[in-house]
DNA sequence: GTACATTTCAAACAAGTGTTTTAATTTAGT
DNA sequence: ACTAAATTAAAACACTTGTTTGAAATGTAC
């Protein structure tokens, strides 16, 4: 029995394919088994309910990512100078770009998924984000907090979440703009590329001196 | 019969609250009827389908708030002299502010209508709003263009893009930010502090300039 | 090979969706 | 006041959703 994957792989395999398309909310259940070609009923016989599959293929990728990233953001806490924003920001390069040994196209797959994560469902996958890996998150804003000293909590709490908007958005839309980035400039971007744009562009704005903010009116 | 308020005002009262705080997806005409407290039937006989009633609920804000912006960035456009680009950005101030002239607390309720739009519908909103409001959106990025002439088109595309991001992202969960900012920071912004806020971060992000964002790696 | 647990399968379930139909009611024109 | 059009109302329609059921099939251990 060489080439066995299993039912549950296979459930796992199309589900996140069509769900980083498509969304969550907007994929049935008959969607994915009519893809992995098992029977209907076995989503709920090895996952329990659709939540919990949607939670499953998220967790495939969280498990591999956060860890590392925990890892690399202890390892600029723990020496004491001061960081360059930008640096902070390039810290989840390499980890995001070795999801691709997890899973063909993993990268542009999971961050697909995170934005529609965000965007299509209300509450239980924030709580299950925040739950399982809030500690890792708190060293990042922790750092972040340590390259901008000059900058109050609240206006580095606003700022951060302008810039979750703009890679949620990104990447849940990162096909059409491929597509459209392809037609009207003929250049075509891989999902680095998109993530080389990104990090001058969000650093510029977190960074942004507070006196400059004031005079826009 | 004072204070006489059609099926019709009451059917969009009644969807663009549910619209806004649930998604279009999520709300039902159930719900919709239920709040507004008018027969089911009754939407798909002013309405036609609930493609048509999302429409016209954003329609009733559209049709205020673009021809405004149109005229203004004709006017930035008329006078040759070269446009900041917080200026420019500035431009959405007013004529946002004014759309709680339209409803009460009209400018939120818009702008996480917009933030919905682009984020729960595949494709009938977004072709409905380039092909109301293209001409207009074209100014705007001419403008942009004029404020930032060192920088390509092709990355110009992709920084609006980003901003886009933010600021669908930053409307759409609007209620649990402010809840947040309330609970952590004691402070109580109101739609107009947060575009204060957003502005200088966009205009930084845009206007970066090239050289800077090729040093990443 | 028999017995047991695991997994697969087709079918049905209960609940919810947008839409349509048909009749009753209200409104407006003359 | 009478007629015709516009609106409202209750019910049913056709369809999709996630989930459950109970019997077949498969795999595993003794």
């Amino acid at each position: 029995m060489v080439n066995k994957t299993t039912t549950q792989d296979k459930i796992l395999d199309a589900a996140e394919q069509l769900f980083a398309s498509t969304g969550f909310a907007d994929t049935s259940l008959r969607q994915i088994t009519g893809m992995a070609q098992v029977n209907l009923a076995a989503v709920n016989y090895h996952f329990g309910s659709k939540k919990e599959l949607i939670q499953s293929v998220l967790q495939r990728y969280l498990s591999v990512l956060m860890p590392r990233l925990d890892q690399e953001f202890s390892q600029l806490l723990a020496c004491q100078k001061q960081n360059d924003l930008t640096a902070v920001l390039s810290v989840f390069i390499k980890p995001l770009l070795e999801l691709n040994k997890v899973q063909h196209h993993g990268t542009r797959m999971f961050l697909q998924l995170l934005g529609r994560g965000y965007t299509d469902v209300q509450g239980h996958l924030r709580w299950f984000f925040n739950h399982h890996y809030g500690r890792t998150l708190d060293k990042f804003v922790l750092l972040v907090q340590q390259a901008c000293p000059d900058l109050p909590a609240s206006e580095i709490f606003w700022r951060l979440h302008f810039s979750l908007g703009t890679v949620v958005f990104t990447m849940a839309s990162n096909q059409a703009l491929q597509e459209i980035a392809a037609a009207d400039f003929n250049e075509n971007v891989e999902i680095e590329g998109v993530i080389h744009r990104l990090i001058p562009y969000l650093a510029a704005g977190i960074a942004l001196p507070l006196t400059l903010s004031g005079q826009t009116h």
